[in-house]
DNA sequence: TCGATGAAACTACAGTTGTAGTCACTAAGG
DNA sequence: CCTTAGTGACTACAACTGTAGTTTCATCGA
């Protein structure tokens, strides 16, 4: 059971999750450009992850460099698991389909899930 | 843009997309199993819905019926593609090989699915 | 007619989230 | 050595959430 993040923090994640260790700055500067969050906000958010220990700070000097401590495939399974489950009574083939019928998936994204669904079985 | 609708007020949307127009202690009734909400916590949640303007109410007499004027194919459409958006870049592919990868896919999904997907095509 | 009952409206309250401000300390540079 | 810039720690605060309690008003049955 992976703790709750929140979509501010999940931002974070993503950051960590493609570089770390990182520092609060290092972290910041990263995400300015999408999100626009002042070096506070990133070290209180920093700071909540590090308490529920889904990240590690490990000293350095004077500061701290932050690393994941929860994969992103984890987090990413169990959080899929709960929407599944939510909205489509945990079964995937129908948010699968949802998502055809919206017309979410393009002729090639077909292309690509079927030949995914090939390897899977051959 | 489908209104933000929290994990209680969904568990109540599930219910009104099931049967409406229904008074709220009918609401309450029939999430009481599942959820064991008071009726007080359920009138609550069906007035914050109704101040969002998910679920309309209809005077009768001393009480309301409740029904949702959301559908609840465009409201799964709205969260789903944010869903995706942000955990899997918006690409519906990624998240099929993740919950493959992640043995969320039984061989009878995969079948389904593949049916779907012919069906989509022809 | 009058009191009990049921319904909505209003109020409550702690925990989470988004978004910082401020304080205190330390290391590094002049 | 002393100032200063960069850091973490602590504090703030409103909106949203989960979960009700309380009040008020109308109505139905005796």
């Amino acid at each position: 059971m992976v703790e709750r993040i929140s979509d501010a923090e999940h931002e974070i994640m993503e950051v960590l999750w493609q570089k770390a260790p990182l520092t609060a700055t290092e972290v910041a500067d990263r995400v300015a450009d999408a999100k626009g969050w002042s070096l506070q906000t990133v070290k209180t958010l920093l700071s909540r992850l590090a308490a529920k220990a889904v990240i590690g700070a490990e000293r350095d000097g004077r500061r701290f460099q932050y690393s994941p401590l929860v994969e992103r495939d984890t987090y990413l399974a169990s959080i899929s698991r709960k929407f599944v489950d939510r909205l489509f009574g945990g079964r995937v083939t129908p948010l699968v389909a949802h998502l055809a019928e919206a017309d979410e998936l393009s002729d090639d994204d077909i292309r690509e899930i079927e030949e995914l669904l090939r390897e899977l079985k051959g």
